[in-house]
DNA sequence: CGTGTAGTTGAGATGCGTCAATAGTTGTGG
DNA sequence: CCACAACTATTGACGCATCTCAACTACACG
């Protein structure tokens, strides 16, 4: 099944069929750059797991759809937490930031590739062609829909919502929606959802308890009850 | 659900939703009754304190460009409780949304003028002059910023952290930094970060006897160390 | 087999939420 | 001007969810 995303498609909860933990399917170069969407220019790089795709501070020049592999972008305080913004996986687009330079980073949770398309931001935007404009801020909307709603999970909910809605999503944008195995660690998550990793663990074990998931292994996640999922998160 | 931009002028009825805890202004204006064009000035139109400019559901049709006032956008949960997205003030841009319809609703903090710009969408993006599609496109970037940066606020920091983050950010979009006139209450405030209004409370009197700042009255606030503030907002 | 990393579990501490009482503010009408 | 009501904000006491610290387990890898 190839990689079907198109920038101006869908709704922002809508399935994507991206292969969340493997490169299973991985797609050829070239099928991957015509589906990306995001022009000619592409180039493919990949990234070992944990590396650096681009840092806090570093000029902000190219945009990256992502072959396979998934991508986390985060901040680093000054007490040293990290916190996550967001994971991205293979079909998503990523490195939107309003100015010349970028606020967060963006690292590879796993081994990672992905296709590099150079923009020449704002101040060159509408010389381009029209549908090239449209997808761009179709994307960046897509993006902003996203913030919303992870600050939303961020606000005032327990952690019993957060690990569930994280769940819910994260089996959304999986190829096998109740069986999910996850790329990234127990800190990860932890950092996503503003918790720590022991609760983060606990309250999977708790979900475990009530046989609502099944954690076959620590990063493999089948969800029995998806309707009790769905009820913790709202 | 794909997306489905309407260039037809009629406005659709939302179903209303009745203000969580509180009297449900109508509002003083039609809504959304500007005919301007994308990148042409619309008809100035005024809502009183608490009134609703646009609900969650609602057709998404304009932009809105605010003259005077203060305007948040929230989103109500199935448990009653509001969270509040983000605060514009006058020369700010708001009603961006990736699809049809808006995901957050949109109410006066107090009496509010606003100048409405009917877009037509993503559909029709780039067809216009470029100037306006950099500005759209600008703006919507800015947007995701902020949301990105309202995310980083809520997730694991304290009371003391996120007011104090809070009052920076007010202050510097006040015209005078050192007394910050909030137009929002306790709520409005508690609910943005993701607080009670007693913690809210509690945390400025706090800030009160540490003397960072001075309660001049329970909406005024005078700023004494502003790098306190800041470092607190680390 | 040892070492290192990731994850789980437990016990205790604490920051914030909850509930409740009090105080301040605004508006209305006599 | 005061009295009163309604609303908004402050303060206190207490409980609980989550954090912190620590021990332990599981698994991968040389």
């Amino acid at each position: 099944m190839p990689v079907s995303f198109s920038l101006v498609a869908d709704h922002v909860t809508a399935p994507r069929r991206a292969a969340a933990g493997g490169k299973a399917w991985a797609p050829s170069t070239e099928k991957a750059r015509s589906d990306a969407g995001l022009g000619q220019s592409g180039q493919v790089l990949h990234f070992a797991a944990d590396s650096e795709i681009y840092a806090d501070g570093d000029r902000n020049v190219s945009l990256y759809t992502i072959v396979s592999g998934v991508v986390r972008t985060c901040k680093f305080r000054s007490d040293g937490r990290r916190q996550i913004d967001a994971f991205y996986v293979a079909g998503d687009i990523f490195g939107f930031e309003a100015g010349g330079e970028h606020t967060l980073s963006a690292e590879a949770v796993n081994d990672v590739s992905l296709i590099a398309c150079r923009w020449r931001g704002v101040e060159a935007f509408g010389a381009e062609d029209e549908r090239m404009a449209r997808r761009i801020l179709s994307a960046s909307l897509r993006e902003l829909r996203r913030s919303q709603e992870h600050a939303l999970l961020l606000g005032r909910r327990s952690a019993f919502q957060k690990v569930a809605t994280f769940l819910t999503d994260m089996s959304e944008r999986s190829p096998n929606r109740d069986m999910l195995d996850l790329a990234m660690s127990r800190q990860d998550i932890a950092d996503y959802l503003g918790l720590t990793i022991e609760t983060v663990s606990r309250t999977l074990s708790q979900l475990e308890r009530n046989e609502t998931i099944s954690l076959t292994s620590a990063r493999r996640v089948c969800i029995l009850e998806r309707a009790a999922l769905r009820d913790l998160g709202l």
